[in-house]
DNA sequence: AATATAACTTCCAATATGAAAGTAAAAAAA
DNA sequence: TTTTTTTACTTTCATATTGGAAGTTATATT
């Protein structure tokens, strides 16, 4: 595990802004998603989403997300060479925020998105409370 | 007024990284608060907000926005030289982003935020449609 | 008439990103 | 048990994006 010095230096005391500063790039809320979605994810799981994350980019999204305290890595419990990579409540707590992206893009680029995506806001439209916890509270 | 012809193009067909691929950057989120929070903008009054965005970011920003349909560019009533920067429906719309952000970093970097946005956290937390509405409904 | 200002644009150095290839250790196959 | 794969990265390098500073142009102000 290497040690990271990558200063998180905020632009201003802006709560919108600082957490831009965290995750505001284009690839940490999709891992984020990727495991909310589906559960504990390796390496090889987030590289083979949809997206084409590289592994570059991967290695040093999964360090910083993991040192700000989003998400965990862990052994396999069988396979010595795999790890698994799982939210933090501080990581599911940004699952609205994904919410309210998927909402957006269910009314602005309905014709643009999947189906099981347009399932999914529709039980957010129906039970906000009831489907954000379905997936917080794993 | 230039034509653009940045195509954009979407990493896949989910909703999330959809809406990355328009708003993922550090910058545009904070424009879209500024008119959301005070209304009416003008171009300086986005250079003068405390992050410091580059005249050369902004100026495409603005101009990626206006083209994204999320905020409108218009005539000063009585000066000429100075434009007036607005939300669309399309572009209040993406408050409730905004709004899930505050509440992230209100629980998360709670010593870091303003006073006035710890404020803000409280009124949503306490009327989360009635908040949003207050300033959606502009 | 001279000066200042608003809204950009241009230019360039610095930083971030993506793609491809490489490495090490462990697991699976032969 | 030797060979081949596989997993999880790391390294390298070309390219794209960003930030900063210095213009530019058309008003507005003094």
């Amino acid at each position: 595990m290497k040690v990271k010095k990558d200063k998180i230096f905020f632009r201003s005391d802006c709560p919108i802004s600082s957490a831009l500063d965290l995750f505001g790039d284009k690839w940490s809320l999709l891992i984020i998603r990727d495991i909310a979605y589906f559960g504990e994810r390796t390496f090889k799981d987030f590289s083979e989403a949809a997206e084409g994350i590289s592994s570059s980019r991967l290695a040093d999204r999964l360090s910083k997300l993991e040192s700000l305290g989003v998400l965990t890595k862990s052994n396999h419990p069988t396979n010595r060479k795999v790890y698994l990579y799982n939210l933090t409540t501080k990581g599911f707590d940004l699952f609205p925020i994904i919410a309210e992206y998927v909402l957006w893009s269910n009314k602005y680029l309905y014709d643009h998105i999947s189906e099981p995506a347009k399932e999914f806001a529709k039980m957010l439209q129906s039970d906000r409370e009831g489907t954000l916890n379905q997936f917080m509270k794993k």
